[in-house]
DNA sequence: ATAATCAGATTACTTAAGTAAACTTATGGG
DNA sequence: CCCATAAGTTTACTTAAGTAATCTGATTAT
């Protein structure tokens, strides 16, 4: 593979979204859900999906004549890829590391405490088995 | 504070390392580290100086005649600026989430995990005794 | 067929960022 | 006093990103 390594800026992340919730879209929903949504205007969406189609992060199909995008790369891989790029420039690549900065800031919730929890068990059990 | 909210491009990351490292530093000397480090050209190493005290990430003192630069803003919040950055942006804004996707991809070295383990352990008591 | 509308493409303008050349002082030797 | 260096400032060029106007070819309602 080598869809790896995408990274998206903020503007294009809010295609993304869009696409991720649900796809494929004409240029026309896109158009319409992004000036809701963002604010922008028809030529901001089609010049973000041009630039997103040039890296290969969307596809397109013209079946019916109407141009539909949809997404080439998961958000789960997005996210993973600009998470890896954060730890390495941050945080010595270390995830540990960041998690422990914001443990020590004491500003995480307890929900997100419970939740973090949450992930260590499941973290153990694969340990344990696997 | 207002010192908030700063962010570093990949290249002002690498001035910053070098300061936090330490400080303070004249400019010869960091234009002589990031030439070694970095492959900089002198022009480049003073040009980001300049950038970064237009943003105030890094001050200057000009007492003996030559300019020495230092930090303004401590790693860690930069650091933890940029990962609430990313929170936001690619997981909700949510920390367990991030983790939960390093496990599930499965590429955390035992010595993360174990990492990872203290650093709940310790969240654990911060939240016991807290 | 023809004007209004729509979809998509081309062009454009701005700020940030990476990278550096060129210019200007100041200054230590001769 | 004059020049080679050194330190610092200005200017510059390129690509990315945010944002959008404009142009052009297709579609449709009269």
């Amino acid at each position: 593979m080598d869809e790896n390594n995408i990274s998206l800026a903020p503007a294009e992340w809010s295609i993304m979204e869009y696409l991720w919730e649900s796809a494929p879209h004409t240029g026309r929903e896109l158009t319409e859900a992004m000036r809701e949504r963002c604010g922008w205007n028809r030529s901001t969406t089609l010049t973000l999906l041009r630039r997103l189609e040039a890296k290969e992060a969307i596809g397109s199909n013209e079946a019916t004549g109407v141009k539909c995008f949809f997404p080439l790369v998961s958000r789960d891989n997005v996210a993973q890829g600009e998470a890896e790029s954060l730890l390495s420039r941050a945080y010595r690549g270390s995830l540990s590391l960041l998690v422990s900065s914001f443990v020590e800031k004491g500003n995480l919730s307890e929900r997100e405490i419970d939740e973090l929890r949450a992930v260590l068990e499941q973290l153990k059990e694969k340990n344990d088995d696997g």
